[in-house]
DNA sequence: GGCACTCATGCGCATCTTCGAATATGTCGA
DNA sequence: TCGACATATTCGAAGATGCGCATGAGTGCC
């Protein structure tokens, strides 16, 4: 579809697609901390492993995340901190929203510089 | 799905869910120029007028864009800026990644400040 | 080798998304 | 009011996605 665009573009919507799932945003929150286990991000994240593990498998088929084995544990890791910083900024802008539509009357978080990546 | 996880991380994935389509990036990145009626946009981007119109329902709803009607066109906007700025920096994540890829041997662009979010 | 543990993958099903084509809605001028 | 133009919406088919479940594959210890 789509015959000829931008590649780049094209690129950015893969990984933007990659990125717009609720589980795979906890992921990536939760890597943005440090490096985890599969085990651990299941248990934290309160998934089934396979399930976890398929979300991974996507992460880091998008580039977004490292896998690296440690004995039979594997240890994923955040590839390139800008992304956790782009999340950022699309979180404060739904900050400012949320703060917008909830409480009209409240001084806005003149840029309430959350980018509470972590 | 997913009972119980932050709402925040839920919006924020429906936000990207609406970012992650090719042509409705063309179309941010469209209006990171400045507003545009929808005919041009479909003209510029190749498009139909009803996909165009279709993709700009979807980027309204979400919130992304602003509709402002003149006379019998309808003109659209960038709703908040920072979100052309976080496609920006996903964008140089990629543009790094594909130098990376590219030229191994090249060196790399360290921080490119492109954020060419126009 | 055999077992336990950790992670990855394949399958089937329900759900959602996208597009083109047709059509409805809205606006202006004659 | 009618016609022309600009935009919005609806519909159906094709394709993609997510989940649970079962199972395969890799690793270390006995």
């Amino acid at each position: 579809m789509i015959a000829h665009m931008d590649e780049i573009t094209m690129l950015q919507a893969e990984i933007l697609k990659t990125l717009a799932s609720p589980r795979r945003l906890e992921i990536i929150h939760r890597l943005a901390q440090g490096p985890c286990e599969v085990r651990r991000l299941a248990e934290d994240l309160g998934a089934s492993q396979p399930n976890i593990s398929q979300h991974l498998s996507v992460l880091r088929t998008a580039g977004l995340v490292d896998a690296e084995r440690d004995g039979r544990e594997v240890r994923y890791s955040i590839t390139d901190p800008d992304v956790v910083v782009a999340c950022g900024v699309m979180r404060n802008v739904l900050q400012r929203r949320l703060v917008r539509l909830g409480r009209l009357s409240t001084i806005d978080t003149t840029h309430a510089e959350l980018v509470e990546t972590q």
